[in-house]
DNA sequence: TTCATATATAATAATAACTACTATGTACTA
DNA sequence: TAGTACATAGTAGTTATTATTATATATGAA
């Protein structure tokens, strides 16, 4: 189990080749202590305290070079504004149509697309399941109101 | 089968409950015979010579209403704008991440996921496999390059 | 340790994709 | 064949994101 080793910020961004900077460093250790996921004007509006001089341009920025580097991983899903998380063991995710709400969920074995694959020649790199439906709170709240 | 049948799309409007204007029988014409996926802007310019005055505004409140009756469905998938199609068999997508390109795939079973609505207590609705990874076309021109 | 330089940041402007608003026009119904 | 509820066109506004650029800074070499 790996769920309390802190990770070494500093550490991480140079094994994937990024200078070690105050907002990269500040930014990712945010990710993946919050656990969940987040807009980049949500971590903008986070770091307020830490790093009030903090750019809207820069957040932009370090959100690219962190998922292009593989260190996070942003979910373009749902309505509105793109989502970021830390890049932790494969997931799925649920949304709910009613209150827009995301949900992770983990699935042993990802679908068998080999067939697919091969057939349209084309090389996956990763698959990733969108459920859409109610989700608990929702589905009460729903009969409440008829 | 039924690829060769001509839907009557005065009579599918009425179906669901929306008012015919020559709009929407433009729309949802064009995306039931073109069978791939459109944008919102190239649907609009595909229409400059059927209906030279549509405004860009009908566009939109026309794909919401047709997808909000689920006579098309919307694809919100890799990078730009929404991807509208009509809703034939349910089918899911690769992209590939080099060229942006949008490919459909179908499979015989969706996931099983009841264990997971179960425990989640979530009301599934739909289930959208998203694959990304380098089509066919791009993987040889990727070797070219090196 | 200091310097050089490639890269990062902040601030702002620009863009893309929608959404809201409103006056006018039109499909349907009574 | 009105009347009315809804649709459309045109425009303005919004949101999320990207581009630009001058200044600042992390890091490698001397």
């Amino acid at each position: 189990m790996d769920h309390d080793i802190k990770p070494n910020i500093p550490e991480l961004l140079k094994r994937v080749g990024l200078r070690v900077t105050p907002q990269r460093d500040a930014i990712l250790r945010h990710i993946i202590d919050r656990k969940g996921h987040m807009s980049a004007d949500q971590i903008y509006r986070s770091m307020q305290g830490t790093l009030p001089n903090l750019s809207v341009s820069t957040v932009y920025n370090t959100l690219k070079s962190l998922s292009d580097a593989g260190l996070i991983r942003e979910i373009k899903f749902g309505d509105g504004a793109s989502l970021f998380d830390a890049n932790r063991e494969p997931h799925h995710h649920m949304v709910c149509t009613v209150c827009g709400e995301l949900f992770d969920f983990y699935l042993k074995a990802t679908p068998d697309l080999t067939h697919i694959a091969q057939q349209a020649r084309f090389h996956i790199d990763e698959c990733h399941i969108e459920v859409k439906g109610i989700c608990d709170a929702c589905q009460h709240r729903e009969v409440d109101l008829t």
